[in-house]
DNA sequence: CTAGTTGCAAAGCATTTGCCTGTGG
DNA sequence: CCACAGGCAAATGCTTTGCAACTAG
């Protein structure tokens, strides 16, 4: 099935040791400290793969290129939070009621994003 | 400053008429039947220039390139909803409370974004 | 007139794919 | 062994830009 090779060793344990969403570049280069020769295409290709057996979870937010998650973390219906200043981001825990009263007559709905955005905690006490 | 331009003004009238959010390609299929000769490249810029001059604004749906509505939609607070088989967005009224309750301590909201995604009355039909 | 616009083609980016070499099991 | 995985480079797809011709005011 999967091969044990030192790339796919080495993206998974950055998206352990980071323990928040990674995009591909951030992965690269944090990967690439264990094993240096690591390509970028590899990465699509690993994180996609990833994808497909539901090791990380993709996180899309608005206006942003994808980032990935560790499929643990996604295991739990949660919601994201994006700092205005160091742009990190954070998963929030829980959800909100009401949203079907939103939708216009005829409209179904399978599902729902909600980001919020801020500061998070060191951000706003700096500020 | 801005010139009354056939191109510019198909535009204008695409947004007028869809009464919801279009992407670049969506606008030039829709400025085409005024102005068949229109390029791509002549949306973009015009479309930068629209939201320079605050005439238009940007939507940002998680993993989509940017779509973009009247300014006039925009000026009261709403959502947006993409359906999962034609793609198209729609505007939703009103919003929800208790976002606050997400937020981890510490943190501070500024905003949010909140998607919902289904079928829209026409292609639920269809189902 | 003439500065702002447009169409076309080429350039940029991020992501994907083809192809051939390398290697895990 | 040898099918899958990786590296490299070319190919995409979307968006931006350079440039010469065009036109609104």
């Amino acid at each position: 099935m999967q091969r044990q090779t030192p790339q796919r060793v080495a993206i998974e344990s950055a998206f352990a040791s980071a323990g928040r969403p990674l995009g591909p570049q951030e992965i690269l280069d944090a990967a690439r400290e264990h094993v240096p020769s690591l390509n970028l295409a590899t990465v699509y290709r690993t994180l996609k793969r990833m994808v497909e057996d539901h090791a990380i979870h993709p996180v899309a937010l608005p206006g942003e290129p994808a980032r990935y998650e560790l499929q643990s973390a996604a295991e739990h219906h949660h919601h994201h939070f994006r700092c205005r200043r160091c742009d990190a981001v954070f998963d929030l825990e829980g959800c909100v009621e009401g949203l079907k009263k939103l939708l216009p007559r005829g409209f179904r709905m399978t599902g729902h994003d909600i980001v919020l955005f801020g500061f998070c905690d060191t951000c706003g006490a700096q500020a």
